[in-house]
DNA sequence: TCGTTATGCGAGTAATTGCTCGGATTCGCT
DNA sequence: AGCGAATCCGAGCAATTACTCGCATAACGA
C-alpha cells in the first residue's frame, strides 16, 4: 500500500448534490457494518465501498483516506451519545439523588447497548486518532461539569471536592457500563447491575469523606 | 503480505541451548520497545528483529507469526501483574479495611505506571487475541475471589452481596487507575487521587446497601 | 576430531491493500 | 436541446510487510 499522507488531505470534493450526500451516507453506514463485522484491520476500504454499493473511486472522492472514515464514524457516535446523555442531566426538575444517578447509569447502558460490536471495534480495537481523543476528552469534560452542577443542587451530597467527585462518578459509570455491555458476564442481570452501580455511586456521594463519619443502623 | 495461517503453527524450534533462549529473550524485549515506540501496526516483525539484533529468519524460528509475539508479551505482563497483586491481597495480617483498599489502589497504579506506553499499545490499541482474553478473565476472576475472601474477614464491610461487590471493586480500581496513569489529567496529583478512589471504594463497602441506612455527622 | 544437531542468516516471495487517474455518466440549468 | 459541472467508475499502480527457504555457522557429544 502506498504511504499514507502524513497530513490527511481534505476531501477533494464536498457533496453538493443530493445524490452525493446519499453516497457519503451510504459509505458511513456501510463502514459501520463492515467494521462491526470484520474488525478494523480487515475492514478494507474496498470492502466498505463494495458494501456501500459504491465504487472505490467514489469513496475516495469524499474521504481522503481510511482513517477519515473511522474518524467520521467515531465523531458521529460521540456526538449522538453526548446529546442523549447531557439532555438527561439537564432536566429542569431533578429528582432524588439516587434516582438521578440511576437514570444516568441506565442511559449509559442503553447508549453502549445500541451497537455493541461496532462500539468495541471503534473504541477498543481501532487506534483512536489524536483529534478524536480531544473530542472525547471535551465531551467527558462537559459531562463532568454537568454532573458537578447536579451535585451542587443535591442536598444529600456530602463529598467535599465536587469537581473531583464528578470526574470519578462519570468515569466509574462509563467504565462499568462499558464492561457490562461489551464484555458481559452471564451471572448478573442488568437490573441488579444497575442497582448495584447506583448504590456504589450514591454511597460515595453521600459520604462525608470516607473517614470521619459514623454509620448507624436505623432501629427496626 | 501472505495470508496468515488461520491456525497459528507452533514454533518450529524450541530454544534448547542457552544462546537460543537469549535470542528469544532479546526478541521479546525488543518487541516491547518497538511496540511501545511505534504502536502495534507499525511494529513490524522486521523492525523487531532488527531492534533485537537478530535476523528475521531467527525470529520466525521461535515465533510462528507476529501475533504470537504479541501474545507472549501480553501473557508475560499479565503474569507479572497477577503475581504482584495477589501477593498483596494474600497478606496474612490484614489491616483496617481502608488501609487494605488503599494499598490495593497504590499497587494497581504502580503496576500500570511501570511501562505505560507499552501498556497502552498492548491493551488499548492491539487487537487482543481470544486466548489472551481468557487469560485476562481468569486472572481477574482469581483476583475477585481474593477480594471476596478479604471482604468476608473485614468487620466493617456491610454490602450484602460479596461476590458482586468484589467484582465491582476490582473493576473500578482497575479502570480508574488505568485511566489515571495512561490518560493523566494534570489537575490531580497521585496522592489525592489514590485517596479519593480509596474513599469511593470504602464508602461503598461500608454501606448497608445504599438505601436504608442513615448517616450522622459526629458532633464536633 | 568428526558427525550430528541446533541455531542463525537475509535476500527474496507472495499477497494484501490504500489509493490514483483518465474517462464515462448524470445532473442542474438556460 | 445542449453545455458545464458534479458525480461516479474500477482497473491497476506502488508500497508495504508477513513470512519462507536454502545454506552457513556454531555448539554438543563421542
Amino acid at each position: 500500500m502506498p504511504r499514507r499522507s502524513t497530513v490527511p488531505l481534505a476531501p477533494r470534493r464536498r457533496p453538493r448534490q443530493a445524490r452525493a450526500q446519499e453516497t457519503t451516507r451510504a459509505i458511513l453506514e456501510a463502514a459501520a457494518r463492515v467494521f462491526a463485522a470484520h474488525g478494523y484491520a480487515a475492514g478494507t476500504t474496498n470492502r466498505i465501498a463494495e458494501a456501500a454499493g459504491v465504487s472505490i473511486g467514489s469513496l475516495y472522492e469524499y474521504f481522503p483516506n481510511k482513517d477519515a472514515i473511522l474518524v467520521a464514524l467515531m465523531e458521529q457516535h460521540i456526538a449522538e451519545g453526548e446529546t442523549v446523555m447531557r439532555a438527561l442531566l439537564a432536566q429542569p426538575r431533578p429528582g432524588k439523588l439516587r434516582t438521578v444517578v440511576r437514570t444516568f447509569v441506565q442511559a449509559m447502558i442503553a447508549l453502549h447497548a445500541h451497537a455493541p460490536r461496532l462500539h468495541r471495534v471503534l473504541f477498543e480495537e481501532a487506534p483512536v486518532p489524536r483529534p478524536v481523543w480531544r473530542t472525547l476528552a471535551a465531551v467527558e469534560r462537559r459531562m463532568v461539569d454537568d454532573v458537578e452542577r447536579m451535585l451542587a443542587v443535591q442536598p444529600d451530597v456530602r463529598v467535599r471536592d465536587h469537581a473531583l467527585a464528578a470526574r470519578l462518578v462519570v468515569q466509574v459509570i462509563e467504565d462499568l457500563t462499558h464492561r457490562f455491555v461489551l464484555h458481559p458476564d452471564a451471572t448478573v442481570d442488568a437490573e441488579r447491575y444497575v442497582d448495584e452501580v447506583t448504590t456504589l455511586v450514591t454511597s460515595y456521594l453521600t459520604r462525608l469523606d470516607g473517614r470521619e463519619e459514623e454509620v448507624v443502623r436505623p432501629r427496626p
